[in-house]
DNA sequence: TGTACATCAGTGAACGCGCGTTCACTGATGTAC
DNA sequence: TGTACATCAGTGAACGCGCGTTCACTGATGTAC
């Protein structure tokens, strides 16, 4: 790093554009990321940017295949156990410690959804989620089973993470850590379904 | 409606504002809507929209206060029957037919979050939520048990509606209206749970 | 029934702004010989 | 070791655009008397 002190060339200008989104998105949202705006913090010009990333929708590409790599790493860790709440906790802990990038990753409209890249990224963190149900119900993760179980996993944690960070909760939900939080609504939900089917 | 066909007084600007934005976001994406494209769209000037909402977050303030509304309303008749799943399939069916109001009531960003009339309708639909889970559990609605469950209901059928509407699901999941998609998840999800604590 | 007047709804022009993108260019790098 | 040259990274100025907001204003409405 930071091996051409102030030459012509930044050394690693898409890294250090990417670090630049995420500071931006979490200060002042996903609106305000323009490639003028990653520009002028990281000292290059207008045009740099676009060089490297093609527009802003590649930008913002780049920065949600980073973010879902993330997600499967963080994902990966976790499922070590094959322990399922671990994993939703995981989940939610990783839109805590990185909303930035758990705010642009869910948004197509600002991407390139067709990004193999992107595309790839999000399956191998879907991936890991599959892949942990599937060894908990004996099953291959590509049985329909384990496809809506994972899809409801999915649906579970996510929503909560939106909810969380957008603020829609109350108390007493929002009195403790997003890890207790989730795993007690997951508790309360599940002994409510069970009292309502029998 | 439609009472001065061509006045210097639209009549009832308020809500044509609103209907426009509705299909803005529906065709183009909340990045879309505009004071001044809404008021293109209804033919009145530019500034005429900023006379009744203040702003442009106080346009989409009320659009989502509308949502909000709606959503309670939606969710009230589902849970006459007391039947939690088929509140959960009303939520998400919300979600499908409004996509507009939905994608804009959970973006806390764009909106007037201190607004009484938001808060007001806000509690409204998560109130409809906690008061079947209140029924099922035979315990009144500000329990902290109810309301941990209310936030895990609210969690799945959230992250399901978002991730349904954002294109995150394969087949098999899509391969079936999303009530049905739904309800297997939930049914798939809790199998799972349930085989792995015992 | 008629009139004066306060209030409300909408006008239209203007402001200053930041944006994405394009383009011909120049400086830096690295490789072939 | 030196030189020529292709390639790559970044420049900087310019373009045209749509936006939110402000402001003094005018037309329409409705109410008090």
């Amino acid at each position: 790093m930071e091996r051409t002190r102030r030459g012509y060339h930044h050394g690693d200008l898409p890294a250090a554009a990417l670090a630049e989104v995420d500071r931006i998105v979490q200060e002042r949202g996903v609106a305000a990321v323009s490639l003028r705006e990653v520009a002028r913090r990281v000292g290059v010009s207008n045009a740099a940017p676009s060089h490297h990333f093609g527009d802003k929708a590649g930008l913002l590409t780049a920065y949600a295949t980073q973010g879902f790599e993330l997600l499967a790493a963080h994902l990966s860790e976790a499922s070590g156990r094959e322990d399922l709440l671990s994993l939703g906790q995981a989940y939610v802990a990783f839109a805590t410690e990185r909303p930035g990038h758990f705010a642009v990753m869910f948004r197509p409209e600002l991407l390139h959804g067709d990004d193999p890249h992107l595309l790839a990224a999000g399956a191998g963190a879907f991936g890991a989620l599959a892949a942990a149900i599937a060894s908990v119900r004996g099953m291959q993760p590509h049985d329909d089973v384990v496809q809506f179980a994972a899809a409801g996993a999915w649906s579970l944690v996510h929503g909560f993470a939106t909810l969380w960070l957008a603020g829609n909760f109350a108390a007493p939900v929002t009195t403790m850590p997003e890890a207790d939080a989730v795993r007690r609504s997951i508790e309360e939900l599940v002994a409510t379904i069970l009292e309502a089917t029998t």
